[in-house]
DNA sequence: AATTAGGTTTAATATTATTAAACTTTGATT
DNA sequence: AATCAAAGTTTAATAATATTAAACCTAATT
């Protein structure tokens, strides 16, 4: 179950997120694009800025992001700050020899996260790195190349609930998702053939803990044509990415980073 | 009015926000702490999560901030950091005068918020630096110092409501602190006696925008029993942050900014 | 000075959040 | 390995709240 008016504060947030405005936002935008009622926002915002997470400017009315939420920053232990550095070098790697978007990604409960990225140099480019994956785990390369290693309980619940279809050939169906699981687990790498995006074609690898637990994954995004036309540019994209998740990997033995705030 | 479930929600990131637990928090201590009962607090950190704002890792089931989170820290156009860096050396010198601790605060809408801080160098110090002072514009020596100057407009938005007594000194009485800021106005500074802390004396300037509005302001805050006990100290003081709030004034002279995203 | 658009407040009520209780999972203890 | 206790989850009924429209302000514009 899901609290209406939690979800309509924090889209809310969301939409003070995305605007880039430094001139605040008013009521009556925020109605228009988020399908409020004035009163209501009105109530809603009146909280949120009693809790000091936006503010009303007292003369324009318009209101803007608290410095408050300047200070979560400094407090989440985002421990894989490190690990991006660390992983930085490889994903150039994949970069430079594919010249296509190169991501990292790992997960924060049931949801998919981009840690980094790098994009696409060719003219015409595969560019989804802006693109909310959170409930892409099912229907992505660099998901299910997490999701086929974990254990039957944490893909359970990551797999709770509607598996959403982004495209014509998203897998959402419970039991196609887990032969195609199983298959990933044994050959040690994901693809997405369009099933996220039409036209765009990834390939995933897991990159585990020392646990060996999966903690992340890279992928390579490309346009599914180049891959058609071309029968060797997967195994080129392939054995690159491949070799930088064997290379990041090594990123836990060389630590003592446990990687174990994710459970997988 | 003020919607119930938001405000729970906002005190449940604040909890996470001020306790620096790296390993999560329980439902269970979110309760404890919080008052809540468990299936309500469970429905809406349920919600919580589905917006990113935390997580819950998959197998220890406690809750994490979400790195989505991290992402408002670059969005915020806090103007005042350059202000801040600008004041720096000025605050330092208070503090290397008097040695107390020395504030400077500014406003978000109707809050006041502390820009930045020096502690006292005092082995009886006064420390009040970590104290949420958002409804303490009425009772604090910065507060005052800005409101005083502030249109009508502005002083009645913000002394709506309820004038929290935090200490036997603290003005509540909005006749009695009108009176107050009329002084205030009239002296160009404000003090506190003991209205925010007991034992606490402070002295504060206003700073103001090249549009001659109140920006910001400065204070020194001392035990009382010094003020008390040394006539001579509240001169010392008084002149080393008037020194220091009409340098720190001339910002807005030397850079472009106008400092108007605050109406007062 | 009149008009209008946006913002605010109110109070009634339709809707939703809350609750206790049942249920499940986990992990500790024997 | 089996039992128990503690924490987390789900449900469905209902008590309580968020929502709404309408009235009311306020400030900007003609």
């Amino acid at each position: 179950m899901s609290v209406k008016s939690i979800f309509k504060t924090l889209d809310t947030l969301d939409y003070f997120l995305s605007s880039n405005s430094t001139q605040g936002i008013s009521l009556k935008e925020i109605c228009d694009r988020l399908g409020f009622k004035k009163s209501a926002a009105h109530h809603m915002l009146s909280t949120i800025c009693d809790k000091g997470y936006l503010y009303q400017d007292l003369k324009s009315k318009r209101y803007f992001l608290g410095s408050k939420l300047k200070k979560f920053s400094e407090v989440i232990d985002f421990k894989a700050n490190e690990f991006i550095s660390y992983a930085g070098p490889f994903l150039k790697k994949i970069n430079d020899i594919t010249g296509e978007a190169v991501h990292l990604a790992s997960f924060e409960g049931t949801k998919l996260i981009t840690l980094s990225m790098l994009e696409s140099t060719h003219p015409v480019r595969v560019d989804h790195g802006f693109l909310n994956k959170d409930n892409a785990f099912h229907a992505t390369a660099s998901g299910k190349a997490m999701l086929a290693f974990m254990t039957e309980a944490s893909k359970k619940k990551i797999l709770k609930g509607r598996l959403e279809k982004f495209t014509n050939h998203t897998i959402n169906n419970l039991e196609h998702l887990s032969f195609e699981l199983d298959k990933i687990n044994k050959n040690g790498f994901a693809t997405d053939d369009e099933e996220f995006q039409p036209g765009v074609f990834c390939v995933g690898f897991p990159i585990f803990d020392n646990q060996q637990k999966p903690f992340a994954s890279i992928s390579c995004s490309s346009p599914k044509f180049k891959i058609i036309n071309d029968k060797k540019y997967l195994d080129k994209i392939k054995s690159s990415v491949k070799f930088s998740a064997i290379e990041i990997g090594k990123y836990f033995k060389k630590t003592n980073n446990k990687g174990d705030k994710h459970a997988a």
